[in-house]
DNA sequence: CGCATCTTGCACCGATCGTTTCAACATGGA
DNA sequence: TCCATGTTGAAACGATCGGTGCAAGATGCG
């Protein structure tokens, strides 16, 4: 019945991660993150601490997941700003695209519901994003960009990544969103106002 | 004690409309929206219904708050495509920018928490956005552009629309947000691929 | 007035919420 | 082997969830 653990930690992690990313914190309760990790209440608490816990801790999975994928595409040498926007966007498309991973963003979904978020929630959402956003600066800068345009460009492109969150989740369809990044990639040429 | 209703109807749907705006489907209890209208439990229930009925007048009440608006800025006579999506997204930085309503937008809230909605709360969302895009579309068209152009431009600029209100969730600042919609409609001269 | 109609406040319903407790059990070290 | 340690399932906690029942009270109409 007991003993030393029955379950993988991170790939019970990975699974409340899915939970919390497809319902929101809100809908995301003790008994669905139960079923989706297949761990009981005990198991659950014992390991993670409570559902704020759990919750920040998935924001972190989050992040070491696709920190990765990002990071390698914005590190790369790119001949210009709009390259550095396209790979940055193409990550996000290809994690939509992916059928074995909820719909949208867990980061973007956090932030719209930022007022049922605990302050260590909201404050852990928000330096992610502003994360996102100076590493994107730090690309584009080394990309040839100004300085102006760097933050500029990658505020939009922050900003293009949270409507194709939004917009997927209400069931947009691929193709829709391809056109929103293309657009916003090919937007990055003339960005002198 | 009772008697003759001793409340507006539509001024208490108002205060539901941004309890429902503020806290999102989930986290607008029934306890929440008793207190935003002032009305007791069965004042709501018996005017308004249930709370997913609330929620779906709430929406409508939503559409008729800003509809006019939105309709007043994309009906004038326009030079360009560009000066259409600039009346949009004007419209809706000033939206967001009113203190006397809460951050965000509540139908890019309603999106983003899409499996929260019961069917015909995500059959009304869907159709409030789609609706918002074939009429940005018909301005756009009756600016100028073509017919690719013009519904390009519209889902792009219902995007930007989303994603300007999740950084207001997060807390952008409202210079964040008009940078980010300046750019959106400085993007819209040269948009054939 | 007398009565039907409507509204309101309050208590209460079962269900679910997040969380804790606890006894039963399996393991590793002495 | 025996015990300390750690893990597990299950039951239960008070609080809150959305929703209902009902009696008290106010109004309009005859």
């Amino acid at each position: 019945m007991a003993g030393r653990k029955q379950f993988d930690v991170d790939e019970a992690l990975r699974r409340a991660m899915h939970v919390f990313w497809r319902w929101g914190y809100s809908e995301a309760s003790i008994d669905r993150l139960t079923e989706g990790t297949g761990l009981g209440r005990s198991s659950l608490y014992g390991t993670f601490g409570d559902k704020s816990a759990l919750f920040r801790k998935s924001l972190e999975r989050y992040a070491q997941t696709y920190h990765p994928l990002y990071e390698q595409a914005l590190s790369g040498p790119h001949a210009n700003p709009s390259a550095v926007v396209a790979a940055y966007l193409t990550v996000t498309l290809n994690r939509i695209a992916d059928p074995a991973v909820p719909d949208g963003c867990l980061l973007t979904m956090s932030a719209a519901q930022f007022p049922a978020l605990d302050v260590d929630g909201q404050v852990m959402v928000r330096a992610m994003i502003d994360g996102l956003r100076a590493r994107l600066g730090q690309a584009l800068l080394a990309a040839g960009a100004g300085e102006r345009e760097a933050a500029e460009l990658a505020l939009c492109a922050v900003a293009t990544n949270k409507s194709l969150a939004v917009l997927s989740r209400a069931g947009f369809s691929s193709e829709d969103l391809a056109t929103v990044a293309s657009a916003a990639v090919r937007n990055c040429g003339d960005s002198h106002s």
